[in-house]
DNA sequence: ATCATTATTTAACGCGCGTAAAGTTTTTTG
DNA sequence: CAAAAAACTTTACGCGCGTTAAATAATGAT
């Protein structure tokens, strides 16, 4: 390995021996030069040590290898864990990703979706805060890029939404629990910025009413992004003022119900299915601490898998269709039941 | 808002009446220009939307506005939270953040490194793997890249590292546990890739040597980055077989410390210092979810803001010093103690 | 060995912006 | 109000690479 600095491309192709334009055309894919040319460049690379620059490759291409990942609050370990499962397929697809978070601030979301636009990225996907959301700049932002929206569903927006069937969630859990024990009641946030939990408290009504069952939806007050806190407190208020109307506790999500376990644990009730049990608990997401919560938490969860899987497909088939569809694609994945100690 | 398209800063400038260098002198710097030229810019920005090509921007910079953070694991909480808030930072600062995780892997690491060296980035916040990591490949990038270390040390690597004082950490929670009950044994897993594990094992025999206690360390075994497993598993086992010295368990970090307490529960064990427990468990971080564990966990607390305001300000000062610092800077945050419910 | 095919070289232009020098206009100052 | 200072315009070059067209060389098949 020289340590001999390489300024550009130039003086790369001449220390191999080619010129230029053969470079440049391996970078942009190696397997379009001869054999033996690919050998003497990646020898002199070996050497060498070059990489071209970055800003000048993608200052004139119209869309570069970049693609955007955009989650709105990523201290929320479910969206660490999808950013993750689809940043990891980015790479092994041979994109770059870049990962944002919007931190659950709009103005923060605007900016992001247009320092990303500079950025001409291939493909983005876009998880976006919802409710919350600057329907106005998102609009813009996917008429300018490829986008691909997931997690939270905004009409109409972007070329493709990838993301839970929340029927599927709230039906399986639902029928769960009314198979084992008492029918449950709901468990939410009153002003939910995410629409997946308007779909699943109308999948709990439907189907509450499709069994001949009375739905009791419980909502608690709060706002941001510390739902464990939110649902440890909202548990406190219905459990101390009575207004509990079964045992058994359906939330909307696991943090809720992370906080919920808290707060039973606290006043000292006991959670689970077994006898000297005072409440059954269960949730939606299989968060990746819902294994270890107290008891460990039954719950629907999402494949993660296969959510990043259909979602880089779906990129795929948007960047070679030119970065528009026809008609929007929804995808919507069901839920895999998750039986533990709480329900 | 005209919808006309400019296509670069010539057709722009001309639009608001002004020449091209003017126009990227604004936007190298707003105030470098009269008022009355940054208000003409101003107001045809709000008509026409134009934004600079940041790859023609950014091609002839020796360095950019990007700042580079790499963490090794961002599903991991406490590197999420981290991150976060260093980004803020970034954000008001002005500067552009780019957030990598290396996954836990060593390859995807020395990638991330590599590639990030091609932006060529103002500066970069690393928290490394540790001991998986390529230790030649950090060094290369520092060589290149000013870099500031944080979470995890590395000797001698970097222009400044930024970090725990894991004594402080270690003495809170045992001068507090001896104070209040038996002496801590302490609780880790055997081959931890993070050097702070290290650091905090040997601040602890330090500490019971001095206090003329006698230590005992419990080494599990497991690998990856599933601590709260491996804190379970390895909770379940050393009850089970009676290994345990006291009934005062000191983690070495929250997340196997929450996998710890998910054992005990499943264990029908008591965790707190009240009357009919059987065990007290602390540990250090203050990890998001530390405070809706069962019971909620007494911790010693990382002070994020401060060791994120520090990291801005090292990486700052680095930019100005042009990238070098005379000495290698390295910085010690004490620890705060959250006394909780479970010791 | 010959011709057709495919790969590479040479030469040249363009991308969008940074930047420097020299000249002109505007603003500030005494 | 004149002179000095500051801001702006004009002109021009460079950055590193993409890309194209025409010329040349290497390869492969007959």
């Amino acid at each position: 390995m020289s340590d001999q600095k390489i300024r550009n491309m130039e003086e790369f192709a001449a220390l191999s021996g080619l010129s230029r334009p053969t470079v440049s055309k391996y970078f942009h894919d190696p397997a379009s030069v001869r054999a033996t040319t690919r050998a003497r460049i990646e020898e002199a690379l070996e050497r060498y040590e070059f990489r071209p620059n970055i800003y000048a490759m993608n200052q004139n291409r119209s869309l570069t290898k970049n693609v955007g990942i955009v989650v709105p609050y990523l201290a929320d370990p479910f969206f660490a864990e999808i950013a993750r499962t689809i940043e990891r397929r980015c790479i092994e697809a041979g994109f770059s990703p870049i990962l944002y978070s919007a931190h659950g601030d709009q103005k923060l979301e605007t900016e992001i979706l247009e320092g990303l636009t500079a950025l001409k990225p291939a493909g983005v996907f876009l998880a976006p805060l919802g409710r919350l959301s600057d329907r106005g700049a998102i609009e813009r932002f996917c008429r300018d890029v490829p986008t691909v929206l997931f997690d939270s569903n905004l009409e109409d927006m972007g070329e493709a939404f990838v993301g839970s069937d929340n029927y599927s969630f709230v039906q399986q859990t639902v029928e769960y629990l009314c198979r084992t024990g008492a029918p449950p009641c709901f468990f939410e946030m009153r002003n939910p910025a995410n629409p997946n939990a308007n779909k699943r408290r109308k999948a709990y009504l439907q189907i509450m009413d499709a069994a001949g069952l009375e739905p009791h939806v419980i909502k608690v007050d709060g706002e941001g992004w510390g739902f464990e806190e939110i649902g440890r407190r909202g548990a406190h208020e219905v459990i101390a003022s009575g207004r509990l109307p079964t045992d058994t506790v359906l939330c909307s999500n696991d943090r809720l119900a992370i906080g919920f376990l808290s707060a039973c644990y606290e006043r000292g009730l006991r959670v689970g299915r077994g006898e000297g049990c005072a409440l059954r608990v269960a949730s939606h997401d299989d968060h990746p601490f819902s294994r270890f919560t107290c008891p460990s938490l039954t719950t629907a969860a999402h494949e993660y898998e296969a959510v990043a899987d259909k979602c880089m497909n779906t990129l795929f088939s948007l960047i070679e269709a030119g970065g528009r569809f026809a008609a929007r694609e929804e995808t919507l994945i069901p839920a895999r039941l998750i039986l533990r100690a709480s329900a």
